[in-house]
RNA sequence: GGUCACGUGGCCGAGUGGCUAGGCAGUGGUCUGCAACACCAUCUACGGCGGUUCGAAUCCGUCCGUGACCUCCA
């Protein structure tokens, strides 16, 4: 069977063919993190819908490098000269060191998408470490005649570029547009036209992360680390570029930009966007503090969920929704998402059990290219998991022996819902040990414990207690009762 | 204000010219000591108004509503 992939581009709003540059190979650049603060459930959508249609490329035979970047040289906070970067002012509010915060929530954020079962990227470059590359890129665009130097710092013209090429092209702006609804900022008198983003930018007295350049002490623009590190890794062209899709305008219309004035060609073939992750209708965002913090989801300690919920069960939810839709989080949703999700898992455990026939009632094979036919069409993962769904139905059904299923049809199947569940989207098996689950059977154990002490069945009692220990759970009776610790 | 999306049944969420999405919840059965799981059956739908068409939830227009971007943001 030919697998024909069809992913949507953004940059033509078109479903189409996906056909790597080079055959077989893909080069993937996703969007990472401004490592200041904790990551948030809304980021977390992006990095795991990326993730997802990682899994998908490389179970689909390709080899794929995957470059997602850490941005831990800080952002301006405005586009004014007094901008500060968002990573030194946390840190003098916490008196620590740039880069201890960078370190700290690196951290977190690694310990969290793993907790989500994501891959590690193949390359995750950071921009302090390619303070070089920034510099070279910003020379190669002012010779190419693209950037010009105002008082120590670099700006892209924008009306230089947009004379023979499209500035705008992949957001579907309008330059004249862009003009009318810009708003007059102070400070501004450096640049040539208000859109023109900086490439480099003069450090006042007070910044603390601060490089040496051609043009003065300062640090790189917004927009440059992701052109110079996937220029470096992936080529002056490669396949996809991702992330969210509130970077789409400006940042990734810059990074157009910034790589075809660099390179004298466009730099990604298919631009990809996953859509926000929405709380209370509004999306999730750092700013607005309209957020939930995956820790928090996890230990149910938020004042939004009545209960925990396992990380897997998160990453079902996720995948229910198409990657390039609105997802709205809410509790019902997501009490939903868990009981669906413990229906496939026992579907799955199920389908290992069954006793076969010598003939299957239902086409196993066509049931198997549904799941292929779902992730080919641009990661419809809603419709894998319908389609899963469908599967499971069927493999209840001989469990009650309403169907049957041949030996090989039943190894098949086994084999590839397992592939498409663990390797393509990523969802592993729940471990009880790290759900609430847990406490709720130990509340259930202790009661017991507790009527067999009150009857004074202490043999009973010490039992569950020796069993319990020797599981690697300690019982303490104390005056306010009885608790563990496991 | 400009640009672009979206509006599907009680909830979440696919689909996109004619053919059951799926999950959760509900209802009636089967199973069970009682449950849970599971199975069978079943109910609730495509924002309003126009148009194109033999036929539209699906295409077009318009109105209403919501959101995203236009400032850092996944």
């Amino acid at each position: 069977m030919e697998k024909q992939l069809k992913i949507f581009n953004t940059l033509t709003s078109e479903k189409v063919l996906f056909e790597p540059i080079n055959k077989n190979f893909v080069g993937m650049y996703v969007c990472g993190p401004t490592v200041y603060s904790d990551v948030h459930l809304g980021n977390c959508r992006t990095f795991i819908s990326f993730d997802m249609i990682y899994r998908s490329l490389q179970f689909l035979g390709y080899k794929v490098r995957y470059v997602r970047n850490i941005t831990d040289a800080g952002h301006l906070e405005n586009d004014a000269d007094e901008g500060e970067d968002k990573i030194a002012k946390k840190a003098r509010l916490e008196q620590l060191e740039p880069m201890e915060i960078v370190q700290k929530y690196t951290v977190d954020f690694h310990e969290i998408l793993k907790a989500f079962n994501n891959l590690p990227p193949t390359i995750e470059p950071t921009a302090t470490g390619h303070i070089i590359e920034q510099i070279e890129l910003i020379q190669t665009i002012i010779d190419n005649g693209f950037g010009y130097e105002s008082n120590g710092s670099v700006y892209f013209d924008i009306e230089k570029y947009n004379k023979t090429e499209n500035y705008g092209e992949l957001s579907g702006r309008k330059i004249e547009d862009l003009i009318a609804g810009s708003r007059d900022l102070d400070g501004q008198s450096e640049k040539r036209n208000p859109l023109d983003f900086a490439l480099w930018k003069k450090a006042s007295p007070m910044h603390i992360m601060r490089w040496p350049s051609p043009w003065s002490d300062g640090f790189p623009g917004w927009h440059l680390e992701c052109t110079a590190m996937s220029t470096k890794y992936l080529g002056k062209q490669f396949d996809i570029h991702g992330g969210g899709m509130d970077l789409k305008f400006p940042h990734h219309e810059c990074e157009v930009a910034q790589g075809n004035a660099a390179n004298g060609k466009k730099p990604v073939k298919y631009w990809l966007h996953a859509n926000m992750l929405t709380l209370n209708g509004k999306k999730m965002s750092k700013s607005t503090g309209n957020t939930l913090l995956p820790r928090e989801l996890f230990s149910g300690d938020n004042n939004l969920l009545e209960k925990a919920y396992h990380p897997m069960v998160v990453r079902f939810f996720m995948m229910q929704a198409h990657y390039r839709s609105v997802l709205d989080f809410s509790s019902d949703a997501l009490n939903a998402a868990e009981k669906g999700f413990a229906k496939l898992n026992n579907g799955l455990e199920t389908l290992g059990k069954l006793v076969p026939s010598i003939k299957s009632s239902e086409d196993v094979d066509a049931m198997i290219a549904s799941f292929y036919t779902a992730i080919l069409d641009d990661f419809n993962t809603p419709i894998l998991i319908a389609n899963l769904f469908d599967a499971v139905k069927f493999i209840n059904s001989v469990n009650d022996k309403n169907a049957t299923i041949t030996a090989e049809d039943q190894t098949k199947l086994l084999a590839a819902m397992n592939d498409f569940i663990r390797q393509v989207m990523g969802i592993k098996n729940q471990s009880i040990a790290e759900t609430g689950k847990l406490s709720a059977v130990m509340d259930v154990i202790l009661e017991i414990r507790k009527n067999a002490r009150a009857n004074k069945d202490f043999a009973t009692s010490d039992l569950i207690r020796d069993k319990m220990l020797a599981a690697g759970i300690t019982i303490k009776d104390s005056r306010e009762g009885t608790s563990w610790e496991g």
